[in-house]
DNA sequence: ATCCAGGGGTCAC
DNA sequence: GTGACCCATGGA
């Protein structure tokens, strides 16, 4: 935590507020983060905004709400941006024990905010094709999800359907399967543990759209997780990345292109890149970076320039996907 | 109607 | 290890 231990909380006003006919006190908290060099917290939030209905969090114009766990808690907190901070509003249902420093070490992973891009933008900046971006998309950092568990249930959801339909899958199971927290008129959701989703059944699942193959996939994860076959940290402790590839591809459901979004995503293995996906190929091929889908050889060429930053490539490749006009 | 979507498993060779 | 085939369903 280099910059999160700089969290300064001061009160800044108590408030009542009423939920139907239950009434709840909580009292509002600003936590005010350092920003780092290279980061724009508009960017990352227009991207999370994009053309998307996601049910993870909820945003209005220059500001960000998420519900989330921390040591067994649910909590839910607003992000703000000035000019050189970030700042945090805390919701909490009560009591003095708040955990700020995860909050904050929440926040610093949730945007990669420990890293330093300086070098990754040396490498856009010498590419003739790709060199925009660093001026286009500056501050734009590689979002993550904590939850590793969450993670390849996402990316198993979105196998090889549109990420509108995957969205809307997403929101069905969220809706039924995870925690809401009201907060200022607003649902927040949590996604669902997977102790509660191994009780699903295919059936279940099929209701809502989901394949039965999807349905297969995401129950079988969910007991593994709940019944602590697979874990983060058992992945995050394998020998290599080749290792934790193989580990997490040993399981049905779980792929090259779901293995590498994942350890993208949540573990942050800056070297994954999810082959395959239809969006980094559109964005190479968009580019005139290859010459086909099939051109393995164009894109390990490029990769290979981009040596320990593939995923920041893949992650700003995506970022060109979508236009802000 | 037709093709595509931020794939993966299975099976033949 | 490579390639063809199937799965399933909404979007455009």
């Amino acid at each position: 935590m280099a910059n999160g231990g700089q969290g300064v909380g001061h009160f800044r006003k108590n408030q009542v507020k009423r939920f139907g006919t239950v009434a709840y006190i909580w009292r509002m908290k600003t936590l005010k983060m350092r920003k780092p060099a290279l980061f724009s917290f508009e960017e990352c939030l227009w991207f999370l905004n994009r053309n998307y209905d996601d049910c993870l969090h909820h945003i209005e114009p220059g500001q960000l709400s998420k519900a989330i766990c921390i040591n067994g808690e649910n909590i839910a907190f607003t992000l703000r941006a000035d000019e050189q901070h970030l700042l945090v509003d805390l919701n909490h249902g009560g009591g003095d024990n708040f955990p700020e420093a995860a909050l904050i070490q929440y926040i610093m992973e949730w945007f990669d905010l420990d890293r330093d891009i300086t070098p990754f933008y040396g490498l856009l900046e010498k590419n003739k094709t790709l060199g925009y971006m660093a001026k286009d998309f500056a501050g734009f950092r590689l979002i993550s999800i904590h939850d590793l568990y969450e993670a390849l249930c996402w990316s198993i959801i979105g196998q090889q359907i549109n990420l509108t339909f995957a969205y809307t899958l997403k929101r069905r199971m969220v809706e039924q399967y995870g925690q809401k927290l009201e907060v200022n008129g607003q649902s927040l959701y949590i996604f669902p543990r997977p102790e509660v989703l191994q009780y699903a059944t295919v059936a279940d699942l099929r209701k809502q759209q989901f394949s039965e193959r999807k349905a297969e996939y995401l129950l079988l994860v969910s007991k593994m997780f709940a019944e602590g076959s697979i874990s983060q940290e058992m992945v995050r402790q394998c020998a290599s990345y080749e290792a934790q590839v193989a580990l997490l591809t040993a399981i049905r459901g779980i792929g090259i292109w779901t293995a590498n979004y994942a350890l993208m995503k949540t573990l942050k293995q800056l070297q994954a890149i999810p082959y395959g996906d239809v969006g980094l190929l559109n964005a190479l091929l968009n580019h005139a970076l290859i010459k086909d889908k099939k051109d393995t050889v164009g894109i390990d060429k490029l990769f290979k320039r981009f040596k320990g930053w593939e995923s920041y490539l893949v992650f700003y490749l995506w970022r060109s996907l979508s236009s802000k006009s």
